[in-house]
DNA sequence: TAAGAAAAAGTACATAGTGTTTGAAAATAA
DNA sequence: TTATTTTCAAACACTATGTACTTTTTCTTA
């Protein structure tokens, strides 16, 4: 926070080559831009963009940083509102859909190339590291799991991005909410699972009501679905 | 079948680049490789490499369709072995965690690059392929479902994917056996979940035996791993 | 084993893009 | 205003790709 304050022309061009980043991925998808192609768009000189970024690359890591910054910032909202107000719950898996819809262009621009890749495993790192500590709190012994909190981690991360990637590949045929509902299912019988019959359910009740539909269950998915309890970055 | 025999050269080109490609892969990854290196690692002319493949990865993804067919052979000899003798069970996830991880160079070489997603998609459609007509017919009704059957399928592969995907990145720390057994526990209970309850069970019992020791989950596990009997391609 | 077909080699080249280097000009902070 | 930082323009070295064309070699088959 303490920094320097940057030169103004600085933080122009870097916004000048997002925006044309953005608006070429668009129009031609990543992979197909040139170097050129964003000094021209921007209208900035070749060594300028060097001076910024590595490469392309950097480039759009650096818009990810950007859009990843303001959803943080909006969930952070969002929470505050829930603690002081009568704001709706937080659900993060809801809102990474929801989010994730508003910007699908971007992800069709750069999905199934080198790029996608990068970015998926950005969100991979980004994501495990919210959830794993969350894991970690909820398993209910010491004792060693079928299947460790890294596995099942990796595993719930792996299964949100591929069902969002199937989601954004289909042109979005369900609304957020659907698919939010699918992932539930889809995951929190594993979730049990993996770490225990009975996890993150409160003491009293461990093993009856095998329906699924006790609100204890539920509770404990709200725990894995509100990450921001546990700060993990 | 019934093709015109090949002239002798085309086989012994193609292979040499092969060879040529997998040993450069080992060397300094795949994406560092140029056209040329190949070209001077077999020995052959720059017009000979082209008249055979588009491009770099086009070489590549013919080598991953010979290694499929090896599979593929390998798995036809054991069902039938299975159905004449008193061979061991089939289990198509443990021999993919087995032989994956007989290749495991290979994969270090490509993953996380364009090739890594190249080679993932591939991947994907072929399991897809197998997978998603054993799941149609294992669901219980014909009503609509929770959760799209295209769904569970993506979802399905997804986890497999990804947990071979961990499994060679984290350097194979649990032996074959270990991660099929994890795959099972994170993504039966899901199976049931999203296919209806009691899908694929023997229709007797029904929702007795909450533990999840039962053969009849088992069963309906091998009819899963087992994709030969529904033959998708 | 000879003729004809097919494949491979050799060579040269057009194309395209990357990232670096200069020194001068412009914008900014102080 | 002045010193500093950033930007700009232009040229350039480099790496790699993919194509075109001719000559030579190898294979098939009759």
């Amino acid at each position: 926070m303490g920094e320097k304050k940057e030169d103004r022309r600085v933080g122009r061009t870097r916004r000048l080559m997002q925006e044309a980043l953005m608006a070429l991925v668009e129009e031609k998808g990543y992979e197909r831009i040139t170097v050129q192609d964003i000094l021209d768009w921007a209208d900035v000189g070749r060594s300028t963009f060097y001076a910024h970024f590595r490469d392309k690359d950097e480039l759009l890591l650096s818009w990810f940083e950007h859009l990843r910054t303001l959803f943080e910032q909006q969930q952070q909202a969002l929470l505050t509102a829930r603690r002081t107000g009568n704001a709706p719950e937080v659900n993060i898996v809801l809102d990474l859909f929801r989010y994730t819809g508003k910007h699908h262009k971007l992800y069709k621009a750069i999905s199934g190339r080198e790029s996608g890749e990068m970015i998926r495993k950005y969100l991979h790192r980004y994501l495990s590291g919210l959830l794993q500590p969350v894991l970690e709190g909820l398993r209910v012994s010491r004792r060693t799991l079928p299947v460790p909190v890294e596995v099942t981690t990796h595993q719930l991360v792996s299964s949100l991005l591929s069902l969002m990637t199937w989601w954004l590949d289909h042109n979005m045929p369900y609304p957020p909410e659907k698919m939010e509902e699918m992932f539930r299912i889809l995951t929190r019988p594993s979730i049990e699972a993996a770490l225990g019959k009975g996890a993150a359910r409160p003491k009293e009740e461990a093993a009856v009501n095998p329906k699924g539909n006790d609100d204890s269950a539920t509770s404990f998915y709200n725990l894995f679905i509100d990450p921001f309890c546990c700060p993990g970055r």
